[in-house]
DNA sequence: GACAGTACTGTATATAATTACAGTATTCAA
DNA sequence: TTGAATACTGTAATTATATACAGTACTGTC
């Protein structure tokens, strides 16, 4: 969709808010009364401009026959994020065979933005918290600072750890005694870190 | 709302999935059309008994306008569920002083249904993963059975705990070994159940 | 400096749409 | 067995609404 003039993102805020408070979309008679033109062609003028644009679509010769498009969240959002299970070998985290299902929140809820859950397996991060069966929040990014929760790939394995570093030196530690700490070697190994933990699910009681 | 005829909520629905498709409510002559009624007044009549029953608004002299009551989901499911934060000494756990905000997710997520989100305070269940500040998914009942973490009041104090039951003997349990188990002398503290845990949810990043 | 896009005023008109009024027929409860 | 609710046909009037056309003015850009 092409970039809209601020008017013109008025405008269609205002439809927006017209269809949902009405519960159907205004004539251009109200969108020139609510903006103070003395004109409807005004608006017939910006209409014409915003379907051009893509962001909305008018039925010709018919009252009220405005359509906003993208007024709903993508479709991406409506479904809710992806749950990620077990993570076949060799295979991009968010390929479809690795998603069981998808889970729908408040997008505000985590911060920064969650962009999947991944399932854990095992207790290796008992001590944060992260039990098995638990749905990681995570925030897809390359980016990790030391410190944080993080989900790495090392080779075909997917793993929850936190990540520590001292120079060039990378480590990923468990957060339970019984585990040990990875270090990655850097001539052997292939680290790449997936996302940082934002936060957590757990859909099953405790 | 009335009980709707079967005509009646048939042509409910196709307003519905009218609306649905093209973006703007029908005309009276489209509901016509798509019925095959010969006269617009025909749809007059099922809209007006329609708003007598309470399942649809009209706005008088405006095409179009039509608005259908009891299509999306209720006020509270779209506010979603309240967050419970420090609860004041004797006021009920829902009270509107206690709810710091509300978050929306998925209700199929938690089963038995979660009724509200509880702040969790301290470390006091570590080990069953639940951390200070987390969110508590709570289904608000006085039933519980043995080993369940539950959301119990003891005079002005509520805390989350795992329940064990022996006999008449009840029991408060942490997941801590640094905290003491709780046991409740039924002659003075009044124990209640206020809820079951069905799941948590960790907003903050881990 | 001409041209396209934005952002309007002002007037007019055809048609889209609601709504009133006069009927017919059936069903179901008091 | 009468009355009220449902479920329509048919016609007509009024008003709600989209839209065409003729202008004005400002902005950026090729």
């Amino acid at each position: 969709m092409q970039e809209l003039t601020p008017r013109q993102a008025e405008i269609w805020q205002f439809i927006r808010d017209y269809q949902e408070t009405e519960g159907y979309p205004p004539t251009r008679a109200e969108i020139a009364a609510r903006f103070g033109f003395r004109s409807p062609n005004a608006v017939t003028e910006h209409l014409n401009a915003l379907v051009r644009k893509g962001a909305l679509a008018l039925a010709p010769d018919t009252s009220r026959g405005i359509r906003l498009i993208g007024a709903e969240a993508d479709a991406e959002e409506e479904a809710g994020l992806p749950v990620v299970g077990q993570v076949a070998a060799g295979s991009p985290l968010l390929a479809e065979q690795n998603v069981t299902q998808r889970c729908q929140f408040d997008p505000g809820l985590f911060s920064p933005r969650a962009d999947y859950l991944l399932r854990v397996y095992g207790l290796s991060m008992k001590d944060a918290g992260i039990l098995d069966g638990d749905w990681l929040a995570v925030h897809a990014t390359r980016e990790a600072r030391s410190g944080q929760v993080v989900v790495a790939r090392i080779g075909d394995q997917v793993t929850v750890k936190r990540l520590w570093k001292q120079g060039k030196r990378l480590e990923l530690r468990p957060e339970n005694p019984d585990f040990a700490a990875i270090v990655p070697d850097p001539e052997r190994d292939e680290l790449v870190i997936e996302g940082i933990a934002v936060g957590l699910i757990r859909p099953n009681g405790t």
